[in-house]
DNA sequence: CCATTTCATTGAATCGGTTCAGCCTTTAAT
DNA sequence: ATTAAAGGCTGAACCGATTCAATGAAATGG
């Protein structure tokens, strides 16, 4: 059925190690046999068997991605990233959605130790340690993506959202904005809590007044009903800032509807920047984050804690969120 | 380090073959050894490595999936369906990003063959039917994704384009639009291709008038530019149909720039209907494809081609795009 | 010309789970 | 009592790539 290694060796007429050190050594074989057994590797159509190997060293070249949500641009570049990551050293990625659901993860948590992954990158929907201190038993190394790890068990990439809340603040009052609504989701959300503590202090400190609007889900059409309520308000804000760029859309959305211009009379802040962000017809100023490095960093980390071994050291590497400006926040 | 089934015969004094039984076949092992086996296993954290059984079996219980771009709204919602299709019959997933690099393309493929994946869902950049034919004689059933395959030599997967522009422009026309600009890319593309025939079929029916403006790019600034160019025919359209919701959303930015009002002065409507195209500012008309749907299709498909084996019989799935109204399109 | 080193190649053993022919008991049938 | 069948278990062989001690051949040195 598929060729393998014996076959080559018959056919080129060589011992079956001689075609193994073509392979992975290539340097201490003669170049008349180097040439002759390439060449039948070749005509036969030769690819070796990951598992033979894998069997062989005790683990594979693999690495598995647990994400909860790929369709969420943010997820999907981090993904590239890490896939480039990966590639640069010559490892594959299994990209696992957990579509947030515990159950799901645990699933893909099995599959990737059956499968032998060398590590896995993990952006828990819900802290879940005795399966990453399970997973750190079977010799796979973990790497938190997107939350940081108190402890020192393990590397982790993540984003100072508690800046990122914080600089959006300092920006609009720097506009001159002193009374700003803060639309967020729930604070069940690491991310969202964090981004709020930063603009609690941000507010603190800049003498700003800050009128929080809280919804369920962080989708536009949440948005629209959180413009509603900003317009219910007895003193108008004049400005908004949305914990993501959905809501910020929705938002935007909804003022229009009302005849509020953005942003002459509102400026709206996003967070996240995605790709849609400055494609808006306004185009969104955003908080953003740097998802591709932080997938290439992560596979680094991973990898290098996978291949150094005992010496490894453990990381926790935070980037800072960058102030995106564009059309939808303006000076007062 | 890690226990083998070997360990765990020894430790229950039974034979490696028994230990195999319990796990594979516990009908036939006797109650009393069972019992034993299956404590010694629980005592030592035994978990088999899937490697072994794999090289035995000669093949695994993944698939691959080659996109060109995860980061592409359409294929992140394919890839979804494809998860959850693989997950329903407990495979896991192999996610290839080839960035429409025939290169990238190639390096995956042998990736794959390494892993032996048990079957590949392809959406070539460009198609490389000898590749195709290669993993063919490897054991390694192919479905082809978002491409038709004239031949009958492998299942696929796809939209009927051709039918997706030539409902757009029944839509617009019965809207009363009789004077519409065609925005799209390079024929390169086989999609874009395909709905222009779509769109000039239609035209020719109903006497519709098409002016195309085709841009280099499918994103949103070359909207713009299209925009631009629209503004400067000699007589202006009263809709425009984009070959995807970048470019429309780019289009109304840069009519709306110029002081035309959409859909009142002009309608625009999409193709892809992106999860973003119901956020816009003005919701955006689009035609929408089952992306998800058609991702849980392929699977199926491509599993049950596995499972099956010789009795297999190649099936050619079209979908058809269908037309979600928004606040974009308005009859004249 | 023989001894020593260097270079190239060989092939059996290995990784760990699965399979299967074959062995030993026990039970059922003649 | 003899034969047959069934049940339970064994362990060597196998999958395919890698490794390494051993071997052979050629080159170098004295």
């Amino acid at each position: 059925m598929s060729v393998s290694l014996r076959d080559v060796a018959k056919s080129a007429k060589v011992s079956v190690g001689t075609v193994s050190n073509v392979l992975n050594r290539p340097e201490i074989v003669a170049e008349k046999t180097l040439n002759r057994v390439r060449e039948t590797i070749k005509e036969l159509g030769f690819v070796p068997n990951g598992f033979a190997r894998q069997l062989r060293f005790g683990n594979s070249r693999t690495i598995g991605l647990i994400v909860p949500d790929v369709s969420n641009p943010f997820f999907t570049e981090v993904a590239r990233g890490v896939e480039d990551g990966a590639n640069k050293r010559d490892y594959a990625v299994f990209l696992c959605n957990s579509d947030e659901s515990v159950q799901k993860e645990e699933r893909y948590i099995n599959v990737l130790i059956e499968q032998q992954v060398r590590g896995v990158l993990f952006a828990p929907s819900d802290i879940k340690s005795n399966r990453m201190d399970e997973m750190k038993g079977r010799g796979i190394s973990v790497t938190l993506l997107d939350q940081e790890q108190k402890g020192n068990n393990h590397c982790s990439v993540s984003v100072d959202d508690i800046y990122g809340g914080r600089i959006a603040i300092e920006y609009l009052s720097d506009l001159g904005h002193h009374n700003i609504a803060w639309v967020c989701g729930p604070d069940s959300i690491p991310q969202v809590a964090e981004r709020g503590i930063g603009v609690a202090k941000a507010a603190k400190a800049g003498n700003v007044k800050i009128e929080s609007i809280r919804v369920p889900f962080m989708v536009s059409a949440q948005g629209e009903e959180a413009a509603k309520a900003i317009l219910k308000l007895p003193t108008m804000p004049t400005a908004v800032f949305c914990a993501n760029d959905l809501l910020a859309l929705g938002v935007m959305r909804g003022l229009m509807a009302a005849k509020i211009k953005v942003p002459d009379q509102i400026s709206v802040l996003g967070y996240d920047d995605i790709k849609f962000a400055s494609s808006a017809v306004i185009p969104l100023s955003s908080i953003s984050q740097p998802a591709y490095q932080m997938g290439v960093t992560a596979a680094d980390l991973l990898l290098s804690e996978c291949e150094d071994g005992e010496s490894h050291q453990h990381q926790q590497i935070r980037f800072q969120p960058q102030l995106i400006e564009r059309e939808s926040t303006k000076k007062r």
